[in-house]
DNA sequence: ATGTGACTCCAAGTCCGTC
DNA sequence: TGACGGACTTGGAGTCACA
């Protein structure tokens, strides 16, 4: 799985679990409300520097935002991306 | 400090540490040379997927390239950037 | 083995809008 | 509230020559 993919994700999540909404979470990191929705549709490869005003408005570690999910061993291996 | 200045502290030392050249880091990675340079040098801000490649080459999570250097309380507050 | 300036190319990132 | 498009500017990605 590629990190961009893991980002979008994560970014998702974590924005919900704060419920915050992308506009919210775009003006407080000083970024525009557009780039966040591409960011969460993994349309984008974002600099570190964006990551990280993210991880600081969510209150997180950069590396909970980058993290890859934990591969489940119920899945078969085809159904992974590599 | 800035997220970049740590990355690329991080680079330099983590090369180092395997006793790799900047050329050879940059061959494994499929990265230019010089390209190596200018991070080391914090003269860009680069994307996470160019941080994902050089973490695998070193082995390492990439958060531990983008881990900031832990605060040394014997040293004053001024001497660090915020 | 590394730093640096100059250069091109195109993705990152912004700002406007509509659905 | 979020997806998505168009037009735009900035700056990262990548290469080369030279010190």
């Amino acid at each position: 799985m590629e990190i961009r993919e893991a980002f979008a994700q994560n970014l998702r999540a974590l924005r919900r679990a704060r419920g915050l909404s992308q506009e919210e979470l775009a003006h407080q990191a000083g970024i525009d409300r557009t780039y966040i929705s591409a960011l969460e549709r993994n349309v984008y490869n974002p600099s570190i520097d964006v990551v990280d005003r993210l991880a600081e408005v969510l209150g997180v570690d950069v590396a909970e935002l980058l993290k890859r999910p934990a591969a489940d061993p119920q899945r078969s291996k085809s159904e992974l991306d590599e």
